[in-house]
RNA sequence: GGUCCCGUAGUUCAAUGGAUAGAAUAGAAGUUUCCUAAACUUUAGAUGCAGGUUCGAUUCCUGCCGGGACUACCA
């Protein structure tokens, strides 16, 4: 279906072609909406066009106006051009037909399958401590940007790379070993994730230690932190694991799985999840191969010691290494493997790796060296590189503990939804496991559209005071208005059945004859159903900016226009029978379209809060 | 040092080069015999500084000031 912007843009271009045979593209000139102060609904931005057409913009834009107007008579139907704006009024009756048709539609907006498929990689996790709140907005972020690609017609695979292998893994290793005396997650009661990454941190205490005591017997810091035991040991433990030693793979598989089972929690609790999930202990040693292609497209060189280099200078770039002397891979080179093997195993059109952008710099390395070396999938990859979660202290640091904790984060906003629910005291007679479902509801609602209605690009401060709010610009408020209008329509409750769908159009073209003035629709009526339109054009926008917080914008700004409605017009009780169906279906598309919206949020909505 | 990002009401966020820079929250003042007041209405309050490009700049360019990230044979 084409939206109304789109039908107007068009109907300019047939206009200044039929009028001054000039062709123009939709780029060539703006339309957006009206504002406020002025009458209309759409605006044509004249100023673009008035240089190639030497006309004046009131020339131009009544002549455009007039055109349009006759040529689009069912769409538009009247105009006025102020300086170089000209607006155009949308008829109530294409209005009305455009709700008649969809107001039960629950897929309205979103776009049929074009055939292409895209690759989300999100989350990847370190298995040595748990999830924190920077964590938590790239799970939205990833999420929702793949339900947002769906809504748009591709064929989505979302993906995780966890990060299961390395040093860091080892040292939580160790000190389990040296420090945990045979305890476990069941024994001590912990969450399997929280309770490797308090040996995490127990290494690092330890380690600290040590170097601290070297340094008091006259080592440079450097060289203390090279020569404390635990890192040595640290580093031996690397090599073992490398070299297929039993007993530490062992280990690590019994660690690994403590820390997946409380992954697993989380993970099932904020409702993300994976078409297909790699490990990195797998997929490390891949990307060794393309060295030797790279040796011969004279991409690559070694250094005297043999490890191996690219030189990446001329792209304004450093020299990065890709081979150890010991010919083992790192970072860069097993990420060139995954994504060759992401490329073999699902042919993807695009690979979109949303990583924060602290790696930038690493993410363009990669794809950098993937196009030298004639990847075919080089042009797919995009970084859809998010910004860092500031607390109003500043940067969370985990050496100063004051990392915000996934798990501790979502109980708390549960807890906030529980205590706002009782005060308010509306959902007295719920079932206890009602009343659980609804504040989980509410407080991941909270928590999710938090942190996704700021443009992922942007840093951003997390308030716990202001995040915890549920009033204004957040999802509780939409989740509101979404169970305001289950109400309604559960009160009026058979108005479908009794009136049936394909009785409204005849009521209401009926009564377009008797009445022809164009003030059939109130004013806030008439808002409702133009940003109801404009659903479809909120989910393009969203895919084009790769940005969930366009939804978040769009979906609040309904709410909050059905709000006004809501509070200035009578829906059950209108003042007669066609305008209760009206008011009826207006709505039930919103309810739809907020539901719709918030679901590429990953949002649930209650029907009673 | 080099590369890149960011400076908008007290605070947190908006604004493909377009009309008088929007919201939310905090502040002030109101709205409940009537479909859920987690709501609605009114009010006050901002583009770091200095230039440039043009009909028009929060947006593009240059310089300065302030904040941040990256610049590992860690991942």
């Amino acid at each position: 279906m084409t939206t109304i912007i789109e039908t107007l843009k068009n109907a300019v271009v047939e206009s200044l072609l039929a009028l001054y045979t000039q062709s123009f593209t939709h780029k060539d000139f703006q339309v957006s909406e009206t504002k406020p102060e002025f009458e209309g609904d759409y605006t044509v931005v004249l100023f673009s066009l008035i240089k190639n057409l030497k006309k004046s913009p009131a020339v131009l834009g009544s002549e455009l106006g007039e055109h349009i107007i006759k040529n689009n008579e069912s769409i538009f139907y009247k105009y006025n051009v102020i300086k170089g704006f000209l607006n155009i009024t949308v008829t109530d009756e294409y209005l009305s037909g455009i709700l008649q048709k969809n107001y039960n539609n629950k897929s309205f907006g979103k776009k049929s399958g074009n055939g292409k498929k895209v690759m989300v990689e999100y989350s990847s996790p370190n298995t040595n401590k748990p999830l924190h709140l920077g964590h938590l907005r790239n799970n939205f972020i990833g999420w929702s940007i793949a339900e947002i690609l769906k809504a748009n017609g591709y064929d989505v695979i979302k993906t995780c790379i966890v990060n299961d292998r390395g040093i860091h893994i080892c040292k939580s290793m160790l000190a389990w070993k040296l420090f945990a005396n045979a305890a476990t997650p069941q024994s001590t009661h912990t969450k399997g994730d929280h309770f490797v990454g308090d040996y995490y941190v127990k290494f690092n205490d330890e380690y600290k230690k040590q170097v601290e005591e070297l340094m008091g017997a006259g080592k440079t810091k450097d060289e203390a932190e090279k020569e404390a035991p635990l890192m040595k040991a640290t580093q031996q433990m690397l090599v073992d694991w490398e070299n297929n030693d039993l007993q530490v793979k062992e280990l690590w598989r019994k660690m690994n799985s403590w820390v997946y089972d409380g992954f697993a929690l989380t993970y099932k609790r904020i409702g993300s999840d994976f078409d297909k999930i790699f490990y990195e202990s797998e997929t490390y040693l891949l990307g060794k191969d393309f060295v030797y292609e790279g040796f011969e497209k004279k991409i690559l060189y070694k250094k005297d010691d043999g490890s191996v280099w690219i030189d990446l200078t001329e792209d304004g770039l450093d020299e990065k290494l890709v081979l150890r002397g010991d010919g083992t891979s790192v970072y860069i080179t097993s990420d060139i493997g995954l994504a060759k093997q992401k490329y073999e195993q699902y042919r993807p059109d695009q690979s979109i790796y949303v990583v924060g952008d602290e790696q930038n710099y690493h993410l363009k390395v990669l794809q950098l060296i993937c196009k030298k070396l004639g990847m075919p999938f080089a042009d797919g990859i995009y970084h859809l590189s998010y910004g860092m979660v500031d607390l109003p202290s500043g940067k969370m640091k985990s050496r100063e503990g004051n990392v915000v904790d996934a798990d501790d984060l979502v109980d708390e906003m549960i807890l906030t939804a529980k205590m706002h629910t009782e005060e308010l005291g509306k959902v007295k007679e719920f079932t206890e496991e009602e009343l659980n479902t609804l504040y989980e509801i509410l407080g991941l609602g909270a928590m999710k559209f938090y942190l996704l209605r700021v443009d992922p690009k942007k840093r951003m401060v997390f308030n716990p005071g202001e995040s915890i709010d549920f009033h204004g610009f957040t999802g509780p408020f939409v989740q509101y208005t979404f169970a305001r209008i289950q109400s309604v329509l559960k009160k009026v409750g058979s108005w479908q059945l009794a009136v049936g769908s394909n009785e409204i159009p005849d009521k209401v073209s009926t009564a377009n004859e008797q009445q022809p003035t164009p003030n059939q629709l109130l004013p806030l009526e008439k808002k409702l159903i133009l940003l109801l339109e404009q659903y479809s054009t909120a989910i393009t926008q969203a895919r084009d900016e790769l940005s969930p917080s366009v939804i978040a914008n769009y979906v609040f700004h309904l709410a909050k226009t059905f709000n006004s409605f809501y509070t200035e017009h009578s829906i059950a009780n209108a003042e007669d029978e066609q305008k209760k169906i009206l008011r009826l279906s207006i709505a039930e598309m919103t309810a739809n379209v907020i539901a719709g919206s918030m679901q590429l949020l990953g949002i649930k909505m209650p029907d009673r809060m």
